[in-house]
DNA sequence: TTGCCATCAGACAGACTTGTCTGTTTATTC
DNA sequence: GAATAAACAGACAAGTCTGTCTGATGGCAA
């Protein structure tokens, strides 16, 4: 890969994730990877195109989080713990942006190729919660539903840190889907 | 109310519900409502404060019917399901436009007087689901941890169907919340 | 040396945006 | 009938946006 084309990735995911896709411009995206606008074309067919690659690079980086979390040897209600965690974590750091592929689906067009990229990201996120829950519920009927309760839960505590730029979605949200684990167990 | 707000008014709301609050131009809101550019802008000082009437009228439509559910004489699991259901409904014909609120936070800036409203909505409609945990739990601190868990779902729920273009998620996340509500009756 | 290719620099096109302005028309009310 | 207020019509300003184009520059390889 060029140069030129990482410090376009590298500054897109900066900036996307600080204002969101439509909030950042060709313009100001070039001027910061000091790359002129003649480059970023050839490079990338379009904004789109950049958004595509964007989300794709971010869905890898989450995947591989989610592998590696799952391949620990930990009991499940300690790993649903981690992953609340870490959202908390990301969220502050963050100041609340919020999830890249929900933010970014609502502001792209019904037909754009990002579509695809988001809803491939949620599903395999979904599978994340559903693996989880196995390691819970032998039956998949009883683990689908838990690992959807939590994949729910994870979802909704992100928009709602996000609108209320605070902490307590995730928290609430982390007891309830540590409650639906325990209550279960026995 | 003259006649040409109330016809901006309806105009807004229909266009912003169906693509969101940015994607929708002053020209063509004002073209589809008839009305001439120095009308609208007599009637509103700009676009942002227009979204903020809409933000209103659209919380106070749903904290009457939130009200109107709340004292009906019936299970707080009934209730539950009604507003699941509600929701449902929503986004079907709706075609999983999502939350116009949270929909719209994601997209104004950090300091538009449109990011209170949101926040005052968001902070009422969890509201709503404490005062309905409180049907099911007396004690306040469980009360409160499961209207959190029912609001969090319901987030949730509207987040994924918007993304995924389905209706799992609403029933996914209605089965959970009931079971939320039904492994604690006893 | 010659050719190739990526990059740079930046003008430019063309379509959009919100918001302001001038002047005209219509309706209501005194 | 005259005065007042509201709406109409639409040009215009000033800026944004994505994307294209031309021409210069630098490095590398045959």
């Amino acid at each position: 890969m060029s140069e030129a084309r990482q410090r376009i990735l590298e500054t897109a995911a900066r900036l996307f994730a600080e204002r969101g896709y439509e909030a950042v411009g060709i313009n100001e995206l070039i001027e910061k990877s000091e790359v002129c606008k003649a480059t970023f074309y050839q490079q990338f067919r379009s904004k789109e195109s950049l958004c595509v690659e964007w989300l794709r690079l971010e869905a890898a980086a989450s995947e591989q989080q989610a592998t590696a979390l799952l391949d620990r040897d930990l009991p499940a209600a300690e790993k649903v713990a981690i992953r609340f965690d870490g959202l908390r974590n990301f969220l502050k750091e963050s100041e609340f942006r919020g999830c890249p592929f929900s933010n970014t689906a609502t502001v792209i067009p019904r037909d754009s190729d990002a579509v695809d990229v988001v809803q491939e990201y949620k599903a395999n996120s979904r599978l994340f919660w559903h693996s989880l829950a196995l390691q819970v519920h032998r039956e998949p009927s009883a683990a689908r539903a838990l690992g959807d309760a939590w994949f729910l839960l994870f979802s909704g505590a992100v928009t709602e840190a996000q609108n209320a730029k605070a902490l307590w979605p995730v928290d609430s949200a982390k007891a309830a889907a540590l409650s639906l684990c325990g209550s279960s167990k026995s």
